[in-house]
DNA sequence: GACAAAAGCAAACATATGTGCTATATTTAG
DNA sequence: CTAAATATAGCACATATGTTTGCTTTTGTC
């Protein structure tokens, strides 16, 4: 089908792709004319029409503003639908969970379908406490902010002002927080100690190599 | 400046962040006033107005349609733009580079600010041999598709049609793949090996936690 | 050159959308 | 309770956008 397409209609439709990958809605006719320096909207909005025939561009509904868009790149469907944007924590502070922007370094964007759609941050690892659990220096660990959680996870907790990366063990009337560093002890936490708080478990991964 | 929102403000706030993820436009004000089953735009216009002079909507130049967004969410700045679809391979296969889309498992978005905007693909990690490296079995490798790289950089090589992940060390007339796992020696090819491609190197590790 | 398809311009018109009024209920603060 | 702020409805109007008509120019083909 798109091998019967003029230059003319590629290079509209390539422009609409990039209006909408750039600007994040898509173009009304008159923008796509200004774009090609068209002084009329009447060309353009043939084309567009040609292209609707050609099965290669649809729109929503009626006649609605900026409801143009190519056929298998719905907006909505693709980046914007899925990626999400997380911030990154240099260091988990207490008076959570506020999040102490100040430590913030800035946005990683996140496929939800990897992360999930709940509240999540992302936590830079510091020390190698964690090295059993092939987590190193540097790393980035996804939480996910919540204060249910179950045997065996890793969680982010705060205990006395202190935020450390365990496994979490519910046992009789206590918690058990584990390192995953074999040279250290489990911690026992009494049920109602207030110097504990459960920031978030920990639900995935970030390492990039240089 | 967000604590002085009224809750039905907060309502709209969320809904156009909503819309806009979703749909992949902005929302007209009527559009708006439909969501909150509201038959007149005045009152949704009103509050439109609010939340600009409370400084967290804005929109852009004019009175254009669909143009209200939340500052610090700008269309076009978000995912759309950062975020790119990576193929995830099950299992690098003879015959590359055309990247045997038989195996491929689906997609994921990927910040182009954390993978960079070179040919990337996922690869799953099978077996245990990057123990060392702190790579597990099931982790995904982000792989940028080269051909050069650098001493000490982790590549994926194929060796007589295996796939292999290994470090890169070129010597003077040869090429030595170290294992991380200590248990296993280095290989050593001689750099005119027929048998011997590297496909890329490894840029990031995603893992997953359940 | 004749011809058809594609592309362009200008001007109008129809619908969609943003904005501005008035009036009335509902909520909130004092 | 009262007053202010907020939320709603209904209507009118201005601008933005989509659509159509008629004509001209360009382009490629026979």
């Amino acid at each position: 089908m798109s091998d019967t397409l003029t230059p003319k209609q590629r290079q509209v439709l390539e422009a609409i792709r990039r209006f909408q990958q750039e600007k994040g809605y898509p173009p009304t006719v008159r923008e796509l004319a200004e774009l090609f320096g068209q002084l009329s909207t009447a060309g353009m909005h043939k084309i567009l029409m040609t292209l609707q025939e050609k099965g290669v561009l649809s729109r929503r509904e009626g006649t609605k503003s900026r409801s143009y868009h190519i056929i298998g790149e719905e907006p909505g469907e693709g980046p914007a639908g899925r990626a999400r944007p997380c911030p990154i924590i240099g260091e988990v502070v207490a008076g959570m969970p506020e999040l102490a922007l100040e430590e913030r370094e800035g946005d990683l964007y996140l496929d939800s379908d990897w992360v999930g759609k709940e509240d999540i941050f992302l936590l830079r690892v510091r020390g190698h406490s964690m090295i059993d659990a092939d987590i190193r220096d540097g790393d980035l660990l996804a939480v996910q902010i919540t204060q249910s959680c179950r045997n065996g996870e890793i969680i982010i907790a705060l205990l006395d002002d202190e935020a450390t990366v365990k496994r979490f063990y519910k046992e009789k009337d206590r918690v058990r927080l584990q390192p995953e560093n074999q040279t250290m002890q489990p911690i026992y936490i009494p049920i109602d100690d207030p110097g504990f708080r459960i920031i978030g478990k920990v639900k995935g991964l970030l390492r990039r190599y240089h």
